[in-house]
DNA sequence: GATGAATGAGACTTCATTCAT
DNA sequence: GATGAATGAAGTCTCATTCAT
């Protein structure tokens, strides 16, 4: 994925970190901005990535790692309600910190192979963990797989929407968090 | 509102049908647009409507109205749970079905004096019945006026990225916000 | 030229008032414009004023009578240089005082029948007076009629590119036109 | 100033050009009508020149840079009232020979830091050039800096005002010149 | 590979004028 | 006569993408 070429690579290093701030600040990314801003040229960033959404998904891997990795651990707790729980945390807590993250995760269709085999990943960790709640007795029945990452994007959205500023977004998140999962207990 | 000559009423008239296709295609509404498809020179338009926001509260007002009517009916239900939990169960079922009335509901700004109206109104209703649900001890105590609004554009949020098409919305909005209310119970 | 109809005639004279006061508030004059103020339908200020320069030459008329009344009261002064530069005196007051006739007056063509006529009227006293001047060997021969209206839209001209507010307009065009009739001046 | 590619940098020479013979034909600056007489997108207009004004400036770059040079000539001239004459006689020459110019002289603001860098320094020599005329004892002093620009202004809008077509301007504007100078003579 | 100039479709908006009511 | 809704050409400007250097 990441190119040859040391400059190439320092660029593409350069391009992601700049996108990053540009998400951070609430700006739209756009290609050209993004390249005036590195102080590269257009042709370089379109070289790297093809798309605003190539660029997109590239920002928010990092975070998709980080929970890729976070619900593996989950999986090893013993309680399976707070692994679930906690999982779930992690990921709203996520969203609400970075904008790029709410973008991929809602999006029908990704572009680079990488997101959606993070996806995917934290997708199973997500039902396995899911599932061990449900076999414990300690999560309803009516819950299905696929409603998980809605319903965090959905707790993200309705942060979003309450939240003035980004400072208060964390407490609001888990409040909402916490009642969604006071209503998915069983 | 509605102007007074009767071809000016039409074509008012017209313009609102036409973003109310638009809206519900998931097109991004655009004056420019409108006009085209409604037959109308831009002019006409932008004479009704000066910006997108115009139009789109304009559409949005039925929906807005009946709302408030149906928050009306409920603070005269007997039971102060039911009569909170069915006034909810409406706005998510009107923003799942009107994509419209989640953009307008989650916009700070209003720009027609009418919607700042309804909304103000259907926010107090919401509050009242929250109030008296609480009174009731039917509610938990950590949930809040400020935060009603935003939950609901959540749950509609949650289920757009759920849905596939607009027919299996409804009774994954309902699923979602049976979930959420079963957490707020007290 | 004023119309019969008391209505008709009332509107005449407010369409003119509001024109007044937008030329005199430096908004360039737009029939539209002029209509939502006077609160009349723009059709009606059309049919009284088929064009921009039509409205604005109806505002100019009663300065550019004004000037011409004085131009004759001019003619019967005894020193004929003091009636010239008197005569000049009124007409730059007037120009820097009055935004609409600056343009009417730089303007190569009317469209009033009765602007046409006041000009001729003004530019002829004009001729007669420095005619007279020029007689009593008080100014230069190498004046011509044709440059008096020209130099004293410059001496308006270069009034407006000096001053900073409306307020020093009258002692700077004051100035120049002394400069200037010290330079004609035999 | 100029761009470095060979194409840009033909690009901008030809922008400015068109932009040359349409202020010459009296057309109003449009980016839109230069770029199609030019042959080129719009965007391509707009990456050279920003707004209309800074095209203004940069067609009228080259006659106030003539006229800076000029002045700086003015001050090794031995007659002091010769100097002054002579370079207001090349502004108004100028400015009466080139439409930027008046525009450009008239504007209360500038755009481009060139312009107003050429603008000081003009103003700069023509104080200075007024200053030794007035301690030779050859100018009134009631004249001010401030009043050369405007006065120059003004001379020119009585050129355009005076004349029919573009060839009898120099003369015109030479006798205005002359008639203003021996009004500012001591 | 890198650059950034060029492109031009297309969105937005204004306004002079007409004409149905 | 009066009204003001309708018109749409024309201007402004942006931005994703391409391609010559």
């Amino acid at each position: 994925m990441t190119p040859q070429r040391k400059d190439a690579a320092r660029n593409w290093e350069h391009i992601v970190g700049v996108a990053r701030e540009l998400v951070d600040e609430g700006t739209p990314l756009q290609l050209n901005d993004v390249a005036r801003r590195a102080g590269l040229g257009v042709g370089t960033v379109y070289r790297h990535f093809p798309t605003t959404e190539a660029l997109l998904e590239t920002v928010a891997t990092p975070c998709l790692e980080a929970l890729a990795g976070q619900g593996e651990q989950g999986l090893s707790h013993d309680d399976a309600w707070e692994a679930f729980a906690g999982f779930l945390t992690k990921v709203v807590e996520g969203q609400v910190t970075d904008a790029a993250l709410v973008k991929v995760a809602a999006a029908q269709q990704d572009v680079l192979p990488r997101t959606t085999e993070l996806k995917k990943q934290i997708l199973a960790t997500g039902s396995q963990l899911l599932a061990r709640a449900r076999d414990a007795g300690a999560v309803r029945n009516d819950l299905d797989d696929a409603d998980i990452v809605p319903l965090m994007c959905g707790i993200a959205y309705a942060t979003y929407v309450h939240s003035s500023g980004p400072d208060d977004r964390l407490p609001t998140a888990r409040r909402y968090l916490e009642t969604l999962l006071r209503g998915l207990r069983a």
